[in-house]
DNA sequence: ACTTGATTTTCATTATATTCACAAACCTTA
DNA sequence: TAAGGTTTGTGAATATAATGAAAATCAAGT
């Protein structure tokens, strides 16, 4: 069972990594692993996984590892909701549709439901399953649909005029691929995911490897 | 000028968003600012700024803030190689064309040479101005084009495959889209970046927010 | 020249994340 | 049942990152 403790949020993104890990694991026909072999195939060590399954409070009895199934299980009760989050992604260009496409049907518990853009060829076209609205009808489409979370893949300035749509709208999450800065309330959680950043700091490690 | 100091990884990601803002502002005609101008537009502290810029060695001797122009040019000195660096993008799906697309032209320092696929229809043909190769010649190419980044948006297993290749081929660098773990020697600097791992965390803080 | 007010600089503190080191639990085999 | 070899679980130590707060600097007005 999920202690209440707070878990930090390093632990969370290795939790959905081990996740995927198991799951493959598991389709292969194996029902348990030890904490190193899941280490290795992420790259860290076992001591970080035992560390991150005390933190949710999972624990192993029998000494062949963890089970495979229960920890995919037990994950499950920390990391989804109980009901699925539907989830749009707002901006429907090659990044948009990419993202639409990978993911789709890839967790049970996440579902996206719909996507927006102001492209007139765009509205109202079905995009990898998913139904594609004019960008003008925001609000009212997030109320009907119940979208609870946000992929933001559209111009930098165009994601800045729709900031006070988005805290009118009632939404609580947001993965921002805009490069803008946006200002949002705390009780809604923005992660921020920066391609150019990411490309220049890889650059600046690449600077300064000895060749 | 630049000291020899080892700087943190977050201060480096955060010199490349300073950098964008500083540019833009350079743009409206702004010659000089405030530490906690620059914190407002990306949601930080000037605490923070100021820390990163003591870091790296830069000082502002007037009390006017600090000069836009001159910042720039210093976080250059940090961050960009002497030489440009060439960038190879390898798997031209939506993602590593949307990649593209959004980043060509963008850095001086930085540019996307070629790209690989294993599609007929794509090898050879010119996508967003960048060429298209068999993934075929992967190695040929690399060394003819003299890339020194890899931005991997290819599939998994194709991902896992090509590794070798990639040690290789003499990259220090790379931006890794993938959600496979690729075991790298420790010269080659990769950066993961896996798009799932976001959504499902920031799924995890919808789950956890009161309504 | 002095004072005021805003800023940078720097040192100290706190918070977060990872690693170390070892005890306890358990399986296996003799 | 006892010993040997693994593994997990976890307090303590370390490393990394963010924040706070005092001291120093400067510009401008008086």
């Amino acid at each position: 069972m999920y202690s209440g403790n707070i878990i930090p949020e390093k632990t969370i993104e290795r939790l959905s990594e081990y996740r995927r890990v198991l799951l493959r694991l598991k389709d292969n026909g194996l029902t348990h692993l030890y904490s190193h072999t899941l280490a290795a195939k992420l790259g860290i060590t076992a001591v970080q996984v035992r560390r991150d399954l005390m933190l949710i409070g999972f624990s192993s009895d029998t000494k062949r590892g963890y089970e495979i199934e229960n920890l995919i299980e037990f994950i499950g009760q920390v990391l989804d909701d109980d009901n699925i989050i539907n989830v749009a992604v707002v901006g429907m260009g090659k990044l948009g549709q990419a993202i639409t496409r990978y993911f789709t049907g890839k967790r049970a518990k996440l579902k996206i439901v719909c996507a927006f853009d102001n492209d007139p060829r765009k509205i109202d076209a079905i995009l990898n399953d998913v139904k594609c609205y004019n960008i003008e009808q925001f609000n009212q489409i997030i109320k009907e649909q119940n979208v609870r979370m946000l992929i933001l893949c559209l111009p930098s300035n165009e994601a800045r005029r729709l900031v006070p749509d988005i805290i009118n709208s009632g939404v609580h999450g947001i993965l921002n691929f805009t490069s803008a800065y946006l200002n949002f309330p705390p009780e809604i959680y923005v992660e921020d995911y920066d391609i150019i950043t990411l490309l220049e700091k890889v650059a600046y490690f690449v600077k300064n490897s000895k060749d």
